[in-house]
DNA sequence: CTCGATTAAATCGTGTGCGATACATATGTC
DNA sequence: GACATATGTATCGCACACGATTTAATCGAG
């Protein structure tokens, strides 16, 4: 083992520079895309959220897509003011505000997954190739976001080139 | 090959969404940590991008990071006014500006490093995992960055589930 | 039933990322 | 010398994202 002094860390060698960058790609990617619909980024993630169970709450909506209502309110409320989404208080238990897709929003929602469909054709990979990465990257977010689970065996000094 | 209707997007299908969410769950990590050291996630990877080679141009700096200039110039007044770096215009190339860590960047640098490899110790992979994952990852990048390559011979209308 | 604790949203302020644009300066070319 | 080009800088603007606080509604214990 040869020693490493100072800096071990290369840049390159980061994964967690790895997902950083490609995140920023993926932004320039979708961006002009996107713009041309109206919509940001985790705008166009929430939509999906509501594509797959309208009238979901806030923190529902949040939990799939990892924001916290403060980021979520102001985002929500930029999709009701363009008339994509309507928020409603349960009746129920009127602390919650429920969202729903409108018509124009639904339809909004197919023209960006059509942005999707296209941009995954300029992807260095193989579908099963996708759904590994997918997955492995699931698997490594999940494991931290998890307050502090049990690793799964890993000797942390091994992982030099991680992060 | 089934019909797929109307919104055939999941969210947690998307290989977008997945590196979207693990970049958010790095940086809850890493932010703990890094706001004791006065850094944000972007600043240390500048100081990790100067560790390797010191005084670097602003551009070459956003080569090795993916930003630029305009990001990078308030970030690197952050970057001086803290006095971990130092700007100094290339005396051959006076269009050129020259970035150096001070020592105390140095050692912060250090110790930013060291939380990277703590960091690592949570997460859910192996060595040889995590780095087929930031090879592919980066690869992924470098697919999305380039401007209309020759895709690698990936049938687009595989990939549905990807983007 | 009332009071206190808990929860869901919303709000406020701040920092930051990142794009668009405009501009100054230095270089290279004709 | 006049030109286009490249690069760094400054400004503006929007949208996140987080922390902390506030408000409203619900629930639970007494």
């Amino acid at each position: 083992m040869p020693d490493v002094p100072t800096s071990p860390l290369d840049l390159d060698q980061m994964l967690c520079f790895a997902i950083y960058s490609a995140n920023g790609a993926f932004n320039r990617a979708y961006r002009p895309m996107l713009d041309r619909l109206g919509l940001t980024y985790p705008q166009y993630l929430v939509l999906m959220a509501l594509g797959e169970t309208d009238g979901l709450t806030v923190g529902e909506i949040g939990a799939h897509v990892f924001l916290e209502s403060n980021t979520l309110t102001p985002l929500l409320k930029r999709l009701e003011a363009a008339g994509h989404v309507v928020r409603r208080r349960d009746t129920a238990d009127e602390r919650q505000v429920r969202v729903s897709l409108t018509d124009t929003g639904r339809a909004l929602l197919q023209d960006a997954c059509a942005v999707t469909q296209s941009l995954a054709g300029k992807l260095a990979v193989t579908q099963t190739q996708a759904i590994a990465l997918r997955d492995a990257i699931a698997g490594l977010r999940d494991s931290l976001d998890e307050p502090a689970s049990t690793k799964p065996s890993v000797a942390a000094s091994d992982l030099a080139r991680d992060g």
